[in-house]
DNA sequence: CGCCTTCGGTGACCTAGTCACCGACAGCGG
DNA sequence: CCGCTGTCGGTGACTAGGTCACCGAAGGCG
């Protein structure tokens, strides 16, 4: 009788609302589903439960901008804002490998915030640490320079010192243009920092980068 | 026996709520005062009666943006971040003219969160809100033209017309630089959209102002 | 009246974003 | 194995915006 609410980092939550949510059942979404657009209407309210989604920012020239990432365990502030204020998505939501989530319906996530200590906190504390990573977001890009903010996603993002990413995709986690970010990865490669290969970026000097990372 | 707590758009509390809250004293502040700056622990959550707080985010470099402004009968949300996350202040809230506010001790906010389903509905909503301007805030700085964002400042904060204000303190408000602003001014009021004097900026062709202000 | 502070204007320079274009490199069907 | 095609990355030229240094003009005040 393994459950999922068993797997999610849910906080402590009462007997009655794990029967509730018990009841729902996690859907399985592949690499790549757009999980919700801007202008679109609210669904529920979602939880992660394996993989992760990124949800981007569409400025009206096309440029995107990633506002963040969400994670197992994690719910998904743009529902949250949608079923509390009332106001559509404005940003654009999609699962970066396969993922599974489980979709709270709007009427049991207002029952479950009403009756439960336990779930409320969950979301509070989730859309307060949101709201922080979004102050941070802006102020990285109203006051970082692009070179930081490439060296501080590479070091996010990496793995084993390899990050497997085009430079299109890699401007728009930064929010910045694609031509910029050749020419920015270009120098750092000339400097031996880094070393570049189609779609992908091998990071041969950390030290110097994580300076470049903090460097204003 | 008149009691601040009915002028303040409070949504409606329980008896014992209100019970609770007239028991605080509003306090009056001159204009000018910091209310709360990056790195102080949180006081306490903060209800705004009368005036204006301006709530910035300062760059490593010195460089502000305003985040947004706190206007009567709404709660400070960055108090509210500290709350309930623990993080410290991030911004630096200026009071723009006398206020007039509440503040509501740590352990009472606590209390009627858990109690009250009004006050927790109004923080929430207020929460909210506040999310919506900042990714609002996060589109005009990432991806719109100063001249745009200058327009639009212009044409929310003037008052019959006119927006009195340094090029600095504008500049400050759309999260760019002094000169920029003043070039930018220059140039519209040599096309006649605007009249410039020192402190000053009078509007003189709303409706072109108007296009600027929607042009991406 | 003269001093001082604030405000705004200017030129030079650098970083970043945009546009147009093009060559290089898979992947795939024939 | 070859050639087509779509993606990826590189480049030059231009524009917008931010930074720096500096300076003159306007207003406040003793």
């Amino acid at each position: 009788m393994s459950n999922w609410t068993d797997i999610a980092a849910l906080p402590e939550l009462s007997e009655r609302s794990l029967v509730r949510l018990s009841g729902l059942l996690p859907m399985d979404v592949p690499k790549g589903t757009v999980l919700f657009q801007p202008g679109e209407a609210v669904k529920g309210f979602v939880i992660m439960l394996e993989g992760r989604v990124d949800v981007f920012l569409t400025g009206p020239t096309g440029r995107e901008i990633l506002l963040y990432a969400v994670e197992p365990g994690q719910s998904c502030v743009q529902s949250t804002l949608g079923l509390m204020g009332g106001e559509d998505y404005s940003g654009e939501a999609i699962t970066r490998g396969p993922a599974r989530l489980v979709l709270v319906p709007k009427e049991m996530f207002l029952t479950l915030m009403g009756e439960d200590d336990g779930f409320r906190d969950f979301v509070f504390r989730a859309f307060a640490k949101r709201m922080q990573t979004m102050m941070h977001l802006l102020e990285k890009v109203a006051f970082t320079r692009v070179e930081a903010r490439l060296a501080q996603i590479l070091l996010e993002r990496c793995e084993a010192g390899v990050l497997t990413a085009t430079h299109a995709e890699i401007a728009v986690m930064i929010g910045s243009a694609r031509e910029v970010v050749s020419r920015r990865l270009d120098a750092l490669a000339k400097r031996g920092i880094l070393h570049l290969e189609r779609g992908r970026v091998e990071i041969r000097d950390f030290e110097t980068l994580e300076v470049l990372a903090e460097t204003d």
